[in-house]
DNA sequence: CACGTTTGTGCTGCAATGCAACAAAATGCG
DNA sequence: CGCATTTTGTTGCATTGCAGCACAAACGTG
C-alpha cells in the first residue's frame, strides 16, 4: 500500500517546508534581504523576517557585515544576508582502487580539507577499508567541528540498491554487504550516514557545481578504465528501476572492433592503440595527450576514432534522455577539448533532425569529484530538511521569548 | 533567477495539500474509512473527518451505500468512502491522421462516452481541426455534464514544447502554431484545457491504467511506421531538455539494412518484406499476424527479426534509463505476444550481466490510448489540486457553520 | 449484559501565516 | 536643509488549519 503521509502537511511540516525553502534560496540566489526572500518565497515580509531570526539564531545564517554597493534605488537598503559557511559541516569521502579521497564542505558548499591518501582497495576488507575512510576523514577536524558535523558520505566503485546494499563492486572484491550498516557502525552515533554509487555521486557533484543550473536534465559520464555515467534530473539524481540508470557504458558502439562503448572510448583501447605509436617511452594517457596536442598523425587519429566513438553513444542516448547539459568526466575526458569540433560534427551529422544539441562540458572536480559529490548529496538533504536534527534543535529552541 | 514560490507554503495551501492527498489516497486506495485516511496520510481523525465533510459537500466524495462485508473485527466499523464517478468529468480527444477519437472519464478515472469519427488529419488546417475534435468531444454531452467539465485535454501527433506550441507536425502538416492557444480559444470559456504529443499522453494512459504501479519507471512505445516513446517516472511524464526524451524510435540498430528503428520494426518494413511472401491477397497487418500465427516460416522469420531487432532496442533503453516496466503499444505490438519468448531470450542474451529485465507488458488501452492518456493527465492534475477550480469552490462554501 | 475496541465528532489550544500599522533609512526635489 | 516618497524590518492582531482530548455510537467477546 503506498503511503501518502509525505503529501500531507501539518502546521510543523509548514514551517519545515519554508525554512527548507529559506536556505535552499539564499544557497542559490546569494546574498538577499528579508524583503527579497519573502519576494521569492510568495510569503509575507514578516514571515520571511521570522524565519530568519530562526535561522539566525541557529547560527545557520548572518546578516552580510561590510556595506554592499548602494544599490542605488529609493528607499531603505534590505540587510543583504548569506549563508555561515561554519555553519554545518559535510564529510564526503571516496574509496576508490589506489586512493581514499576525503574532503569536507561547509553550508556554502565550499570544499574546506581535501586530503588524498594511498590506499589498495582491491584486497581491503570492507570493514577495514570503511574504518580507514572514516579515520582518515575525521583526523583532520579540530575538536568542535565534529559537533558541527552534519553528515557523512561516502562514495565507491560498487553497485548497490537504493538502500545502501552493496550487490557487487568488482574493482574491491566487495559482495552481498551492506554497506551502509557497516559505515553507520563505523561512525560516532548521531553523524547522519549516506553511500553511494561513485559515478553517481559524481553526477550530483557535477551537478551541484554550477548552482544556477539545478534544474534541468544532466548527463555525466565518467570516462576511465570503464564508463559510468549518471542522471541528474532537476538536481536530484535519477536511479532507474533498479539503480542503473545512466550506466551508458554498455551501450552499444558500431564501427567500432568491440561492441561496447566502454571498450571503444575507455583508458584500455586507447593506450593498446596507442602503445605502437608512442613518441616517448610507456604508453601513457599524458602521454597520448601531449602527442594529441602537437598534432602527431598517429595520435591524432586516435584521438578521433574516440571522438566518433563517444558523438554517436551520446547522440543514442540524447535521443533516450534528452539531457540539456551533458558532463565529461573521469581522466580520459581530457582527450575531449582537444577533439570537442569533431565530436560536435559527428553529433550533428548524426542528429538527422535540427533539434538543439545539448551543451557540452568538461567536468569542473576533477579527482575529488565523487567525495565532492557525496558530501553534495548530504549537503542537499540538510537543505531540504529532510534530516530531524535542525528540526529537533529548532523545536527545542525557546522560540517564544522572542 | 528560479523561483521557491512553489516550495513555500500557508495555512491555505496546507489545507490544498491535504485535500489533494485525501483524493489521491482515496483513487489509489479503493475505499477506506475515515480512520484509515488519518492513518495513511498522518493525520488527526478529526483532520481527517473535516476535509472529507468538505470534499462530500463538493460531491466528490460519498459515503458507499451497501454494506461492506462484515470485516469480523472488534471495534465500531468504519463508513467507507468511495470517489463519486459523476463529481468531474474529463474529456480526452486524440486528432489523429485518420481519425478524431473522443473519451470521457470520470473522477474514478473509469471510462464513459467513446467516439471515433473518421476524420482525414492529413490536409485539415488546424483550426479546422481543433474546431471539430471540440464539437466531437462535447455533442454527446448531456447538459449539466458540461459544467461538470474538468478539463479538456487534446492529444496529436506533433513535436511540441512544454507550453502548447507544436514545432512541427509532419503528420498533420502543421508547423510553428500554438496549439495551446487554439485550444483554449476554441473551447467554451472556464473548462481548463492541455494538449500533448500523442505519445506521451499514451504512455500516461497505460502508466494510469494499472493504479497500484503509478510508482516506479515506465517506458512506454508506441510502434506503428514510425516509433514512438515515452517515460512516466512515479506518474509523472519526464520530457528531457527538449521534451524529446523517450524517442526511442531513431535509436541505432545494427544487422538491419537501415540504420533506426523505426525502420527496422515499423509497419512499413514489415509490409515489405510481408509483400512478397503473402499467403493471401493483399500484404496487412493483419494477414501477417495470422501467418505468424500459422506459423508460417516467411512470416515467422519476419517477426524473428522484428523480435531481435526490438530486443536490441530495448536493452539499449535499459541501459540508460532502467524502466521496471516497459509497455508496448501501437498496433505492430500486436506481433509481440507471438514472439515474446524470443524477445526475451535475444534481451538476456545482449544482458551480460545478470540483472532483472524489466517487464514487459502488452498495452492496456487499445487505440483510445492517446485519448485517454490526454484524459488521465487531465484527472491527475485535478486531484492534485493543480487548478483553481475546485480551491475557490472550497473557499467559497461557507464551511463555518458546520 | 458488561467490557474492551474502534470509529466519528465536537471543543479547545497551538502553531504559522497574512494583514495592517509604524519606525527607520535611503533617494530626490525644491 | 527640509520634506515627500519609497522600501525595509518589526510588532500586534486576526485567521486558518491541525492536534489533542473527551464522549457517544457501534460492534465483537466473554
Amino acid at each position: 500500500m503506498s503511503d501518502f503521509s509525505s503529501l500531507s502537511s501539518s502546521p510543523r511540516r509548514v514551517r519545515q517546508a519554508n525554512v527548507a525553502a529559506a536556505l535552499q534560496a539564499i544557497f542559490a540566489g546569494g546574498q538577499l534581504s528579508r524583503a527579497d526572500l519573502a519576494r521569492q518565497l510568495g510569503l509575507n515580509r514578516s514571515s520571511s523576517g521570522n524565519i530568519i531570526s530562526e535561522l539566525i539564531g541557529n547560527g545557520l545564517v548572518r546578516e552580510v557585515a561590510e556595506d554592499a554597493p548602494k544599490p542605488t534605488r529609493a528607499g531603505r537598503p534590505g540587510i543583504l544576508l548569506e549563508l555561515v559557511p561554519e555553519g554545518a559541516c559535510f564529510i564526503g569521502v571516496e574509496i576508490g582502487v589506489e586512493h581514499i579521497t576525503a574532503l569536507r564542505i561547509g553550508l556554502t558548499a565550499e570544499v574546506s580539507d581535501v586530503r588524498v591518501v594511498p590506499f589498495d582497495g582491491r584486497h581491503a576488507p570492507v570493514a577495514e577499508a570503511v574504518d580507514r575512510a572514516v579515520a582518515i576523514a575525521l583526523e583532520g577536524a579540530a575538536s568542535g567541528e565534529i559537533e558541527r558535523c552534519e553528515g557523512f558520505g561516502l562514495a565507491t566503485p560498487a553497485q548497490m540498491d537504493r538502500r545502501g546494499r552493496v550487490r557487487i563492486a568488482p574493482l574491491l572484491g566487495w559482495r552481498d554487504v551492506d554497506l551502509a550498516a557497516i559505515t553507520r557502525e563505523a561512525l560516532p552515533a548521531g553523524i547522519p550516514s549516506l553511500v553511494e554509487n561513485d559515478a553517481n555521486a559524481f553526477a550530483i557533484g557535477e551537478a551541484y557545481a554550477s548552482r544556477g543550473r539545478q534544474r534541468g536534465v544532466t548527463l555525466v559520464l565518467v570516462i576511465e578504465s570503464g564508463v559510468g555515467g549518471g542522471i541528474v534530473i532537476d538536481g536530484q539524481l535519477f536511479r532507474g528501476g533498479n539503480g542503473l540508470a545512466g550506466e551508458i557504458g554498455h551501450i552499444h558502439v558500431p564501427d567500432a572492433d568491440c561492441a561496447e562503448l566502454e571498450e571503444a572510448i575507455g583508458l584500455e583501447l586507447l593506450l593498446n592503440r596507442y602503445r605502437g605509436v608512442a613518441t616517448a617511452g610507456d604508453a601513457t594517457l599524458a602521454g597520448l595527450l601531449a602527442d594529441v596536442r602537437d598534432r602527431a598523425p598517429a595520435a591524432v587519429a586516435i584521438a578521433e576514432d574516440w571522438a566518433r566513438h563517444l558523438a554517436f553513444a551520446l547522440v543514442q542516448a540524447c535521443r533516450l534522455v534528452d539531457p540539456d547539459r551533458i558532463v565529461l568526466g573521469g581522466s580520459v575526458a581530457g582527450l575531449y577539448p582537444m577533439v570537442s569540433a569533431r565530436v560536435a560534427f559527428h553529433m550533428e551529422t548524426l542528429q538527422a533532425d535540427s533539434f538543439p544539441l545539448p551543451e557540452i562540458v568538461l567536468h569542473e572536480a576533477a579527482e575529488t569529484g565523487a567525495a565532492y559529490g557525496a558530501a553534495c548529496m548530504l549537503h542537499q538533504r540538510f537543505l531540504s530538511l529532510e534530516n530531524d536534527l535542525l528540526a529537533g534543535d529548532a523545536m527545542g529552541k525557546d522560540w517564544g521569548s522572542l
